[in-house]
DNA sequence: GTGGTCTAGACCACT
DNA sequence: GTGGTCTAGACCACA
């Protein structure tokens, strides 16, 4: 419960988390994930709220129900997610961020020193 | 009528247009800002719609309203835009970015590569 | 209809009354209160004008909102209701008052004497 | 220009000033007041808005016009707005006062308290 | 069902 | 003319 943004659709913050797990090997390919009512409880979440992230999971070729048996993980599911990711991220992402910078004033280098002190304090958790 | 995206609130991006203004110079502090109306008609909206930017702006000190006579931009507006914008840049967004490149694998060295093509692209237009 | 003072706009009435309610302990803290559109029939009032009440409510850090679920209350509600009452008496009005008292050459003994007379008059109610 | 809140009328604010004015002495009973144009641009407001402020004035029995020479004070003006600002203040103002203080659980020692606190930051000034 | 956004049109007080 | 409030009705995405 609440540990999600109010700014964003739950169901679509599922679906980024679940693309997190993948990406984090946390979630096997062809090995079953947890079912929905278990998601749905463990996150505090209605059952119908977690079956709309299944949708677009599945939708995107990451999962495969099988009947009575629960949702299983695609063979490709961790390199699909990894594609889809990093194309959205070049595509949409950074241009949009270069824009920002521009009207702010703030060079390359300022970003690189915030991100080498990013990655100090990440490194040191 | 629809110089606005659709994935985004029409006040919203109102607010962020008066903002660029603000930065621009283009509204000047002390001074009157074209009445509500005046926009809303210009913009091919109505005028609830910029009244609701403008109450968000008022909120966040950037201007003030005088009774029958408008609002009026703040002293200290410039200012106020560009410290929220970067203090929104750098500990909302620029976090974020890194963590997604984290998980992704990106290297900031390969962000200044896109960025570098970037400037590139936007200066030669 | 028309439980409303007209000197005062609606929206600010509704939130004075979402206020007193939160104090009294009848919203309560994590739990969902009624939907706009179930107040503002129950109050006589366009959804707008419930909905704006609650805008301001949720600016203030008293409720939150839950897509599709409705709103809650924040769970310092009712403490942050109180510091808020209690700061804006005595900071803003209290002052207020004494400088009419000054400029009315009125003691502050008379005061006292006056309050004592409302207190005997509302209990006896 | 801005010495004046947002959240009440200006004219009154300007109605209420001369009251000030005239319960300090400051504006004599029988002499004349300050040309209407002469306050505008004092107070750096319209015109319109001074003159709004003396027809109420003027309504209240407080200042008589004569032509060609401005308006002047009423004989009587300093005890009329003593005996109505009195009246205001014990029939409206402090019923409400106590209601609040009831409601936020204050005593009427707090109340007598703050007040000497008060009276001595004034004196000290 | 919920909140959220937008429109259109009305009326008010203030300058 | 200005901002401000209110209404009525529509449509959307979300749960």
């Amino acid at each position: 419960m609440s540990e999600f943004r109010t700014d964003r659709p739950i169901y679509r913050q599922i679906v980024d988390y679940a693309c997190a797990l993948i990406l984090k090997g946390q979630w096997l390919p062809g090995e079953k994930i947890p079912s929905v009512r278990e998601l749905a409880v463990g996150m505090g979440v209605n059952s119908h709220t977690v079956l709309k992230a299944f949708d677009e999971l599945q939708q995107q070729g990451l999962i495969t129900p099988r009947r009575g048996m629960g949702f299983f993980l695609a063979d490709n599911a961790p390199r699909l997610v990894q594609q889809k990711n990093r194309q959205e991220f070049f595509v949409d992402t950074m241009p949009e961020i270069f824009s920002r910078m521009a009207s702010l004033g703030i060079t390359i280098d300022e970003i690189v020193g915030e991100y080498r002190e990013w990655e100090h304090k990440v490194k040191s958790l």
